[in-house]
DNA sequence: TAAAATTAAATTGTATACAATTTATTATAA
DNA sequence: TTATAATAAATTGTATACAATTTAATTTTA
C-alpha cells in the first residue's frame, strides 16, 4: 500500500495528538482554577491587555465569535470578566477584566514552568518546534 | 510583567494553533469526498485494517468510545463502514470497511501530497517537528 | 440623504473531545 | 458456582471549533 496514506506517517496526525496531549496535560493545573485550556488562553490575552474588544481577541487567537462568545458568557458567570458596549460604536462589544480576574494571574503564575517541566521537551525542541510551527501560522493566517 | 506569562511564548498555544490550521487545510480536499478530518483518519486507519475492533482503533487513535461510537454512526450511515459485534465476545464491536469505504481510497489518494505542498513545510522541517512531536506523544501515551 | 453594503456579535447547527456513568458481557475469586 | 471484578461500548453532559445565518449598528454610495 501506499505509504503517503498511512496514519503514522501523517505529520498532521501528530500535530493533532501532541495537541490534545498537551492540552490534556494543562488539565492537571487549570481544574485547580476552575479554567479549562480555551479560558486559560482568553485569560492570558486579558493579563495583558485589560480591555481588549471581541474582535480583537478573535484575531488574537484566531478564533470568531460562534466561539467567543459563548466562551465570554461562561467567563462573565464566573466574575472573571465583564463586557461592555463602545460608547462611539455600538457593534464593538469590549471585554474587561475584574479584580478577581486579575488576581488569578498569580495563581497561574507557576503554569508554564510546569507545563514545560511535565512535557519533558528539551529547550532546544522547545524552540524549534515553536519556531516552525510559528512560521507556520505566520504564513497561512 | 513576566515573560513566561505570554501567549506568544507559549509552545502550547503554536501547536494548538496550529492543528487547528492543519484541519482547516484538509476540509478544501475532504469536503469533496464528504469527510471531516476525523472520519478520514478513521479511515485511514480502515484503508490498513479492514476489520478492527473499536478498542484497537482508540488505542491508535488515542480516542475513546465517547468520541468514537457516535462518529462510527455517520460513517455507517454513510455505508463506508458496518458494526459487528465479535462471536467470541460479544463485548467487543469490530468496525468493517465497506467496498464503498474501500474505493473512497482511490479519491483520497492525492491528499497527503496535496496537503504538503499547501502546508508549505520544506521536507527538513516536515521531518523535524514529526520526530519530536512523535517522541512527546510516545513518552506520554 | 436614503438605500445598499459592510462590520461586529450573537445565534444556530453540526462535529468533535473527553470525563463520568451506564449497560452488557466476560473473567476471576471466594 | 455464584458473587465480584474487570472489560468494551454506548450514553450523558459539558466545552470547544467553525460554517452559516441573523441582528444591530455604522459606512458607503448612488
Amino acid at each position: 500500500m501506499e505509504e503517503e496514506l498511512k496514519l503514522e506517517n501523517q505529520l498532521c496526525f501528530s500535530i493533532y495528538t501532541a495537541s490534545r496531549l498537551i492540552t490534556r496535560m494543562y488539565g492537571k493545573y487549570l481544574d485547580k482554577l476552575d479554567l479549562t485550556y480555551l479560558q486559560y488562553i482568553v485569560m492570558m490575552v486579558l493579563w495583558e491587555n485589560e480591555i481588549i474588544s471581541v474582535k480583537t481577541l478573535g484575531e488574537k487567537l484566531y478564533l470568531d465569535s460562534g466561539t467567543l462568545s459563548p466562551l465570554l458568557k461562561k467567563l462573565e458567570n464566573k466574575k472573571l470578566i465583564s463586557k461592555k458596549r463602545n460608547d462611539n460604536d455600538e457593534r464593538i462589544v469590549e471585554v474587561i477584566i475584574s479584580e478577581k480576574g486579575k488576581n488569578l494571574k498569580n495563581l497561574a503564575a507557576d503554569i508554564p514552568e510546569n507545563l514545560f517541566r511535565d512535557t519533558g521537551f528539551s529547550a532546544e525542541e522547545y524552540f524549534k518546534v515553536k519556531e516552525i510551527t510559528d512560521g507556520f501560522i505566520k504564513k497561512h493566517l
